[in-house]
DNA sequence: TACATATTGTTACATACGTAACTGTCTATT
DNA sequence: AATAGACAGTTACGTATGTAACAATATGTA
């Protein structure tokens, strides 16, 4: 449909379309891990953060993850009462606790990793080695931009 | 930081990396319009809709704007208040409401569609044309699979 | 040592959100 | 005409969110 008014239109809007594409994707595999083990989205950031990395500070998986301290603490918290990571408490400093995931934390990573590939792979198909290329190299020219400008 | 236990690294993982683009572009923008007019996404989005095609339900605001019919509701009632919207009672159809900027609402519309240039022409300054470009290319081949599997 | 300031992580509060249930209206089938 | 189903839009409810205030600890400076 043709603009009346003004010549805006927010089909073209960058961050309209951005945020309507991440929406998209990012809810099809929050489905899965929802679905299967009634993660939310920060639950499943922590646990990927953990998990790749093996041993993070809450505000490590916050700068890693990028999400908000609070986010973190209630997400920590969820994997904590499921027993998936556990704390333990810097000798140096008592304010910082190192997180770890346990054998069963580590399982489940390993099983969400596993929907993460094929999920990867479903995108491929989806939407095509081209839009995926262009879509990456878009994203680390804002990525780039990001860490200029304190992302 | 290389991965400990597994090969997946959440720094490749393309909802992860789009998502966290997208909240970085529409948050900069999101800034914008809430401390002019402590506007909310929903808001702005129904605003643009209306302003840029004149007159539309609130069906079809959503199917424009990719927005739940909840927020369309809360949003338009909010634009009511605000009496930058009116409402007027389809004479066929008593279902359906079509909604209409106020003369006030036009002017809050082109207002916003200003700034919103503006952020266009900061964004290009930021990520650079070649980097939109890319976006923009990946975005829609997104785009078009949305389109096929029902975005 | 004492005091101000910064830092890590948690919590209280107000707000925003989606799901599901609802109201009112229209359409199709009988 | 009557009934069942579909549809537009609203609302109630539980949950997720960010802001701001907070507790506990650490650091720097006098």
């Amino acid at each position: 449909m043709r603009p009346i008014i003004g010549d805006f239109d927010l089909e073209q809007f960058l961050p309209f379309r951005l945020n309507r594409a991440a929406e998209f994707i990012a809810l099809r595999f929050a489905a899965a891990y929802k679905a299967k083990y009634g993660l939310t989205r920060p639950e499943w950031r922590t646990l990927a953060a953990l998990g790749s990395s093996g041993r993070m500070t809450a505000k490590e998986v916050g700068v890693h993850s990028t999400m908000h301290k609070t986010k973190v603490s209630r997400a920590v918290f969820a994997l904590e009462e499921r027993r998936w990571l556990k704390r333990a408490q810097d000798e140096d400093d008592r304010r910082v606790e190192h997180l770890e995931l346990t054998v069963a934390g580590v399982k489940a990573y390993r099983d969400l990793t596993r929907l993460a590939r094929d999920y990867s792979a479903e995108l491929l198909d989806l939407v095509g080695q081209d839009g995926l290329l262009a879509l990456s190299s878009g994203l680390l020219a804002v990525e780039e931009a990001m860490a200029k400008r304190g992302g």
